[in-house]
DNA sequence: TATTGTTATACTCTATAACTATA
DNA sequence: TATAGTTATAGAGTATAACAATA
C-alpha cells in the first residue's frame, strides 16, 4: 500500500465533488434540485408513512423539507394524503409522473458517471463502484413500512 | 453490473459522512477542528506562498481562513511570514511542531479507516482505497512554488 | 399531555464590500 | 491603479421555538 495516498476522507470528498457537478447538468436539465432528486429517490422504493419519518430519511431538518414538498407536489410529482388512521400523519408517495421523471434523472445520471471515473479502465471503475455500494448500502436510512 | 445500486454520488456521500465521523475523534484528541487538518495537510508538501492561494487550494473563502491561520498560528502549528520580495505576502509554512502533529493525525486518522471499509475484506478495502485515491489525485488543487 | 405538520424566529455559516498597506 | 491581507457587513442556509390540529 502506498504511504503517500491521500485520507480516504479526503479522496471520497474530491470524488463526491466531481460526481455532484457531473449530476447537476442531468438534473437541471429536468428543473430539479438537488434536494429535489434526494427526495424523490427516498421515496422510490415506497411511500413515506409521515413527513417527520422522510426528513429523517434525507438527513434533512423537517422544516427545510416543506419548501421541496411542496414544490414536487405543484410538478405533480408527489402526493401528499392525509392518513385516515392518525388524521395527524401526510402520507407521502411518488405518482407515475414522479417515478417517470426520476427514472429519466437516474439514466442520465449514471451514463455521466463513467467520465468520473475515467482514470480507471471499464472493470476497475465497475469493481469501484461495486465495492463503494457495498459499504454504501448499509449506511443508509430507509423510509416507508417495510423500509 | 447490479442495476438496483445507488448512485455513485449517494453511495459516496454515505461513504464520506462515515469517514469523517471517524476521523472526528482523532483530531479532537489533538484538538484540531476538521478545517485546521486540512489546512495542515494542504501545507505539508510546502509553504503556501500567499494566503490567497491557500485559501484557493483548500476551497475555502479567503475571510474564512483568517481564524484557522490565527488559531495554527496561536498554537505554534504554522507561521505566517511576510515575503521580502513583495512585503504584501505572507508565507504561510508548517512549523516542526505542526508537522509532527499532523503527522500523528494521519497515523490515527489511517488506522481509523478500516472500521469505515469494515464491509469489504482488506484485499478488497486496498483496492478501494486505490481506486478512489487514483481518481481523486487529480482532481486535487495544490499549493507551493514547486505545486 | 404528546405528536404531526406548519409558521415564525434566531442562529450559524458563508460570501461580499469596505479599509489599510504595499506595490 | 491594482493586489494582499484584514475587518466589517450583509446574505444564504440551517436549526430552534412557537402555534394549530389531532390523538
Amino acid at each position: 500500500m502506498r504511504d503517500d495516498r491521500l485520507d480516504l476522507a479526503h479522496a471520497l470528498s474530491l470524488v463526491l465533488r466531481a460526481a455532484l457537478a457531473a449530476e447537476e447538468p442531468v438534473l437541471q436539465a429536468h428543473d430539479l434540485q438537488m434536494w429535489d432528486y434526494v427526495v424523490l429517490n427516498a421515496l422510490e422504493r415506497g411511500a413515506a408513512p409521515t413527513q417527520s419519518e422522510l426528513a429523517a430519511a434525507v438527513r434533512r431538518d423537517k422544516t427545510r423539507l416543506l419548501p421541496i414538498l411542496d414544490r414536487l407536489e405543484a410538478r405533480g410529482l408527489l402526493r401528499r394524503t392525509v392518513d385516515p388512521g392518525d388524521r395527524r400523519n401526510r402520507v407521502v408517495q411518488l405518482t407515475d409522473a414522479g417515478r417517470d421523471l426520476l427514472g429519466a434523472c437516474k439514466r442520465g445520471i449514471r451514463a455521466g458517471e463513467r467520465s468520473v471515473l475515467a482514470p480507471l479502465d471499464p472493470d476497475a471503475a465497475a469493481a469501484l463502484i461495486e465495492a463503494l455500494d457495498r459499504v454504501a448500502r448499509p449506511l443508509r436510512t430507509t423510509v416507508g413500512p417495510s423500509a
